[in-house]
DNA sequence: CGAATAGTGTCTGTTAGACATTATCGA
DNA sequence: TCGATAATGTCTAACAGACACTATTCG
């Protein structure tokens, strides 16, 4: 107990993790809008906490940065590395879009005294979502609150900063499944901005969207591809991404 | 001494600051623009370091989160608070623009050990940065080198951190001094872009940019000044900020 | 055929970008 | 009046935004 001693005092580092998704909602009957489908919501993920302070309230899944090396644990090699760890234990995933989001601190943030998080956001498809079956609850993403901490803040961050990156990059295609429609991706870009866009420019501009490959050749971010998603009216073409990275449009959207 | 003990080991918590500032660059004889004045260069603080490691090297300025409240000196509230501290006390600054930048950490970033180092951006104009006379360096802030830890790419991300802001925000107006011609901010523009813009553009698009008073009215951003610029030909008038806030611009620039 | 949904085409007002022109000073 | 710099106007091609139209399936 109580092995390690400093010089000067130290604060607690930890993470946080934003992990966003969407879920279907169906239309509600109030909607006015002559689009059909159905809307897609977005969604933040929030276990129940295991450790003091606020045992068992729902919040961000978060954790301590691990960097004993005699325990025997896995150690984080970085931040970013802990942030991961977490998603996979306390969410079950792996291999999922992960970027940094802020980092947090301040005397009055944490009960346990000066405390320093870093938070990360995390994307990952409803279908993907829907494999770890752990305790995890979604709760809509924007105006979130009762969460601890200064969690509701954090989140609302995470909303602007995914906000701000739709309007110029393919981020909002990290939340569609490996097949989509391309009425699918154009309902989740909504639900990530929170206003309707017009489906003709955003089909057109997705469509003329190009990747450079390391080679150097360009090719279509979206590829078409042989299937088609029956529905009541004429089916949908499915669409796969050329590439799992982000990428960043010529112009803004 | 080693008077702080805890039961798992914690990182070292540090900030830096990336200070950007501009400086005239006399327009070079091979330059074939046929706009005359003064080109812009923009610039990035470095001080020497204090302590180990890397006495004597030139590096940002940063300094240990201070939370130690038995030594009666100075303690940080929190990161940004810290990183203030660090401008007042290692360059003499005080109340200059700063924002966060980016958390940094690994293993392999720091001799000492794993470090956690959050790194801020300021801006500040050549006016008030003269005043302070400290021992400190100005080096060219696009393609630093030569410089200690992973600095080189923390100086790297801010570059790119401001030149994204640049394109839709007044962020390059915390470059100029209080009062300042249309043509200064236009290079100063330029000289964070890295690039040339189109004076009549830039222009228009500055005069009708509008700030919400808190009454709900708006008024200009730059306001004429009765002042003017005497020069080699016709004298260039004078403008003022009407806030010193950061203005988003309405559509992106 | 008609309802329902997918997907495309067309028109128009706005605007970025290039360039020419005018304005105002000192010598 | 000329040289130099500041500032504004004009033209054009591209494009966002609104809306109408065509296409394809099921019952």
């Amino acid at each position: 107990m109580s092995k390690f001693t400093y010089e000067h005092p130290r604060p607690i580092v930890t993470v946080d993790v934003v992990l966003f998704t969407v879920v279907d909602e169906p239309t509600g009957g109030l909607s006015l809008r002559c689009k059909p489908s159905v809307e897609k919501r977005l969604k933040v993920a929030l276990v129940p906490r295991a450790v003091e302070p606020f045992p068992g309230v729902l919040a961000l899944p978060g954790t301590y940065l691990r960097i004993d090396e005699e325990t025997g644990d896995e150690i984080d090699d970085d931040l970013e590395a802990a942030a991961a760890r977490c998603l996979r234990q306390k969410c079950g995933l792996d291999g999922v879009f992960l970027e940094q989001l802020k980092t947090y601190s301040g005397p009055k943030r944490d009960p346990r005294g000066l405390a320093v998080t870093t938070a990360y956001y995390a994307l990952v498809s409803p279908t993907v979502f829907d494999k770890c079956a752990a305790a995890i609850n979604l709760a809509d993403a924007v105006g979130l609150t009762d969460v601890p901490f200064d969690h509701a803040g954090i989140v609302a961050d995470g909303v602007a900063r995914i906000r701000g990156k739709a309007t110029y990059t393919t981020l909002p295609a990290m939340l569609v499944p490996k097949r989509f429609t391309l009425l699918e991706l154009e309902k989740v870009y909504e639900a990530v901005l929170g206003r309707p866009i017009q489906t003709s420019f955003f089909r057109k501009k997705m469509m003329e969207l190009v990747v450079q490959r390391r080679s150097g050749k360009t090719v279509p971010f979206l590829r078409e591809t042989d299937w088609v998603e029956p529905g009541a009216g004429r089916p949908a073409r499915l669409y796969e991404k050329a590439t799992d990275e982000l990428i960043i449009f010529p112009q803004r959207f």
